[in-house]
DNA sequence: GCCGTCAATAAGCAAT
DNA sequence: ATTGCTTATTGACGGC
C-alpha cells in the first residue's frame, strides 16, 4: 500500500498550456489503479490509517520471516514526502538528512524517492504537452485544409474572370484592365475609377492592392 | 542529479 | 471463486 487511495502519481503538475487549470493537480493511472487497503510490508492488524514504519529493511534472520523485497511507503510518510516535495523538488543534505531522519528512512531512500517524483513529474508534463501538441496539429490541419479550398476558389476565380465590357466600346475588357474592390468583392473596370492608375500601373502589380475602386 | 531500467506489487479482467 | 495474463505504479540501482 504506501500510498492509498492516493493517486499512484498524484503529481501536482503545472503546466503552461492554454486551456488546462495548473491549479487541479492531474492524477494519472486512469482505471484506479491504486495502491491501498493492503501493504504486505506491513504486519496485518486492526489499524486503518495508522502502520508501523515501513523502515530500512533489516537483515533476515534465522528462521525468521523473510524480509519484504521492496519497500512500500507508509501512508504517512508517503503524505509527508509529498508535502515536503510541494516546498521544494530538492533537498540540500541537512534537509534530506532531517526528513530521513523524521520518516525513519534512510537518506538515499529519501534521495532517490526525490529523483523519482522529479521524474515522473517531468514525465506526465511531457505527455500532457504532446497530447496538447497533437490537439493543435489537428486543428492547424483542419484550418490548413480550409484556406487550400479558398485558394482553390480563389484561382478559379482568377483562371475565368468575369466578362465586363467597355462603357465606350462594348468591347470585352482585358481581365488585366479589371480590378476588385477590397470592400465588396465586386469586379470592376479599374479604368472607369481611375483611368492614370490603370495606364501607369506595372502588369505584375495586385488588382487587390488598390482600394479606389468603390 | 538525471536517465534508463529493473523488479516487486497490486488492480483489472477474461476465461474456466 | 479461482487462475492467469496484462497493465500501472513505484522503490531501487547503475551509469553518466
Amino acid at each position: 500500500m504506501g500510498d492509498l487511495g492516493r493517486s499512484p502519481a498524484e503529481l501536482d503538475l503545472t503546466i503552461g498550456v492554454p486551456g488546462l487549470n495548473s491549479s487541479s493537480p492531474i492524477r494519472s493511472g486512469g482505471g484506479g489503479c491504486n495502491m491501498r487497503d493492503l501493504d504486505i510490508n506491513q504486519p496485518a492488524y486492526g489499524g486503518e490509517e495508522e502502520y508501523p514504519m515501513a523502515s530500512i529493511e533489516e537483515e533476515e534472520e534465522e528462521g525468521g520471516n523473510p524480509r519484504p523485497k521492496k519497500l512500500r511507503l507508509s501512508k504517512e510518510q508517503s503524505r509527508l514526502l509529498e508535502e515536503s516535495f510541494r516546498q521544494h523538488h530538492t533537498l540540500n543534505p541537512k534537509q534530506k538528512e532531517a526528513l530521513a531522519m523524521k520518516l525513519k528512512l534512510r537518506p538515499r531512500q529519501v534521495e532517490v524517492w526525490f529523483q523519482n517524483r522529479r521524474a515522473r513529474t517531468k514525465l506526465k508534463q511531457t505527455e500532457m504537452e504532446c497530447e496538447y501538441l497533437k490537439r493543435c496539429f489537428g486543428s492547424l490541419t483542419e484550418e490548413n485544409r480550409r484556406l487550400q479550398r479558398e485558394v482553390e476558389e480563389l484561382r478559379a476565380l482568377r483562371v475565368a474572370p468575369p466578362t465586363v465590357l467597355s462603357p465606350h466600346t462594348r468591347q470585352p475588357l482585358p481581365a488585366s484592365s479589371l480590378t476588385m474592390c477590397p470592400r465588396c468583392e465586386r469586379v470592376t473596370t479599374a479604368a472607369t475609377a481611375t483611368p492614370r492608375a490603370v495606364i501607369g500601373r506595372p502588369p505584375s502589380a495586385s488588382p487587390f492592392t488598390r482600394s479606389t475602386a468603390c
